[in-house]
DNA sequence: TGCCTTTGTGTCAAAAGTACACTTTGCGAA
DNA sequence: TTCGCAAAGTGTACTTTTGACACAAAGGCA
């Protein structure tokens, strides 16, 4: 590692979360309104925050999605570091951060993080930003301040990527789930119909869904068979040196 | 995004990179030799920078690789954020940061990137910190300073997962070459056996390597066809919904 | 009792994967 | 000149996986 004294510049960093959650039909992300300003159209941003002093990366992430959604200790990964959301081309990000901030020019490095909840889970809290935060689907998010929308993107990427390698789905849904609603989830990240047959034969052998002993109740149709994720079952798997879903 | 003052805590960037390098038998990085200082084990690292101060984070890093390699326009991909390598727990890295800079307690944060290159156009410059660099075989790497192997490892992890969804590793070889030099490095990167005949077949199948009308000349053994990517069937291959080699 | 809605199931053909061994080519040494 | 060596190049038989596709079963409700 090179180190000049003239390169030792100064940064903020802060942690912005995409945080994914399914309602059993679609997927959706969790997004806070930006504090109004005069003269600044509203716009939904990633919730995040500055890192404190002690803290690392993922200590903050967590931070930031505790203070929001009450949870703690569940699916959290690094997305990358993007830089310099100060000089994105969005001229009413400019303004709105002159407003709030004392030094609108100071250069912020954010480091993205995404999680997966379960939307059953989700608490709102009474911090500041939690107010204003609500579930939007993925379909609908054309556009988010700052460079929050490529961050939305990078990480509904890796999602989809993931969701093939490592069965992290089962954290989008409660402890017992149906198939189709295991079903409609892969369909939501994937973006794309799977065969309802196929779909179900796959998991299937793979021996990682377990089916209990219940049924749903009160549906006017033939009710479901309740399932749930076998965890040491995918160990067994990865040991066998399984590494793609193949979704 | 929350701004509170209290959090404005200054940071310093630095960017890191996994150079990867293949000789025709055997995947390598390019690392650097810390400088020396009294009573510090030498010890090898990732060559880096702090970032500049009109830099973005690929720029630092396509710097850093251009300082050290002359080459540019590269393949070179984020591997992501790594907070702290002040404290992680190596006594010596601390005692060496206290020798080469004012501040060793200064915060750094280092934002990785991994590159491919072709190991024949690496020309080693005349920057400081190249003249200590060397190609290391990556079965041989087992500690670095700071966090690098933890990083070196994200990397290769990386590069394993992308070799199968994006054909980056002609980078790592020159325009033309043999099926047997494409073959090792498959396996070098994966870190298994490929039996010849099937991965043969299914890159032949792929449609994205060309037969060469050229020979290798004054080899021992029968010579082999020389055989270059064709980058025009790889766009074809994408549009069809391709998105898994399934090495 | 009939209707609506969703669950749950099997087969067949095509494609892909896996395991495996011998001939060819060219150089170099005897 | 011939023999040996080393790597290139090639095909087949079998198993497994994929993909396309349609209808009966269950339960609530009117």
């Amino acid at each position: 590692m090179q180190i000049k004294n003239k390169h030792q510049i100064n940064h903020r960093i802060s942690t912005d979360c995409v945080i994914f959650g399914f309602d059993f039909n679609q997927l959706r992300v969790l997004l806070i309104e930006r504090q109004p300003v005069e003269g600044v159209p509203q716009m939904m941003a990633l919730p995040g925050d500055l890192i404190f002093e002690e803290e690392n990366l993922d200590m903050a992430a967590g931070r930031v999605l505790k203070e929001l959604t009450g949870l703690e200790d569940i699916f959290l990964e690094q997305v990358g570091a993007f830089g310099d959301p100060n000089r994105v081309n969005k001229p009413n990000d400019k303004k709105w951060l002159q407003a709030v901030r004392q030094d609108p020019d100071a250069r912020v490095i954010t480091v993205a993080y995404y999680t997966l909840v379960n939307m059953n889970d989700y608490e709102p809290q009474p911090s500041s930003f939690a107010k204003s935060a609500s579930w939007i689907l993925v379909d609908d998010i054309t556009e988010l301040a700052f460079d929050h929308f490529e961050i939305f993107q990078s990480a509904l990427k890796k999602l989809k990527d993931k969701i093939n390698t490592q069965p992290i789905g089962f954290n989008l849904l409660p402890e017992k789930f149906t198939f189709s609603q295991l079903h409609k989830l892969y369909e939501s990240i994937l973006g794309n119909e799977l065969d309802k047959r196929n779909f179900r034969r796959k998991m299937l052998k793979l021996n990682i869904v377990e089916s209990l002993d219940e049924k749903q109740e009160g549906v006017p149709h033939k009710p479901s068979q309740y399932f749930k994720f076998n965890e040491e079952n995918y160990l067994k798997l990865l040991e066998k040196g399984f590494n793609n879903f193949g979704f």
